[in-house]
DNA sequence: AAAAAAAGTATATTTTTATTTACTAATTTT
DNA sequence: AAAATTAGTAAATAAAAATATACTTTTTTT
């Protein structure tokens, strides 16, 4: 059961992989990285520290440190002690920074949405359900 | 309708985030774009000409020369002429390059695994099911 | 309180990626 | 048949990413 289950998952990563790489595009100005956290801190909807997205997108602390720093000078993520742990900093997304990543979804929704016309009504119905349900149990999978 | 089902893709993306860029690590002495080549190879199931590629990943010609060489040099990829144009170059995985590639879906199988087995048996089938009519829809979406 | 570890910064160096320009050979268009 | 395109290659350069080392400050461990 659980093996025909991973094969279902397996062939849904290249079905995601268009709408995925889609995110790396049409940066205005901004390198792979920093696109990337961006895109990291927008996901994980909180402020981090420069650990946390190093360790979430595999990168050293050391390239994070200028990486920050331009996107800070750009406007696009402000810096802010944490209170916490002084020795920390905790990044976040500027209003700019959300803007431009909502841009890229935007795109992203768009061009999905023009294809799922194509769709009949009960087609259309049952790929909803089935996100829905997918989305649920992938999520609760991840917690637990 | 269209709206909600958009809304339920788009929360799948990150879903799938995780394993998704687990595809880019551990990759034995590849650099990230030659790993996106051998990838890319693989998921097409299918030789490509380099043209393809540069239009399928996103990258100049210029720079395929020296990562298709690199990779064949590897014994990753083989190139064989197109009969049909002469112009053109056929890439294709070599057995080395598909192992490669397979041994790390391989981690991302078991990763997945570990996680399913955490549901209940309801949910498990739930889950199946939901990923498969998932798959079979943005297939059938993509290719009309 | 001292020692060890962790978060972040700084600098230098190497390796990858990206961009520009220019070329050959084969194919298509006119 | 000539002209324009297209696939691929080549080489030089610039920009970005990765790695190694060392340092400060704060926190945690002993």
């Amino acid at each position: 059961m659980i093996e025909e289950i991973a094969k279902e998952y397996m062939a849904l990563i290249p079905n995601v992989f268009d709408s995925f790489s889609d995110l790396n595009k049409g940066i205005a100005g901004l390198s792979h990285l920093q696109n990337h956290v961006v895109e990291y801190l927008y996901m994980q909807k909180r402020a981090l520290n420069l650990k946390d997205i190093s360790k979430g997108l595999n990168i050293a602390k050391q390239q994070l440190t200028n990486i920050i720093k331009d996107l800070e000078a750009g406007g696009y993520v402000t810096k802010a002690p944490d209170t916490k742990d002084r020795r920390a900093v905790l990044v976040s997304l500027t209003p700019k920074g959300m803007e431009m990543v909502n841009e890229k979804w935007t795109r992203i929704y768009q061009k999905f949405s023009g294809q799922v016309a194509k769709l009949s009504t009960e087609e259309q119905f049952d790929l909803k359900y089935a996100l829905h349900k997918t989305n649920i149990l992938l999520k609760k999978m991840c917690e637990e």
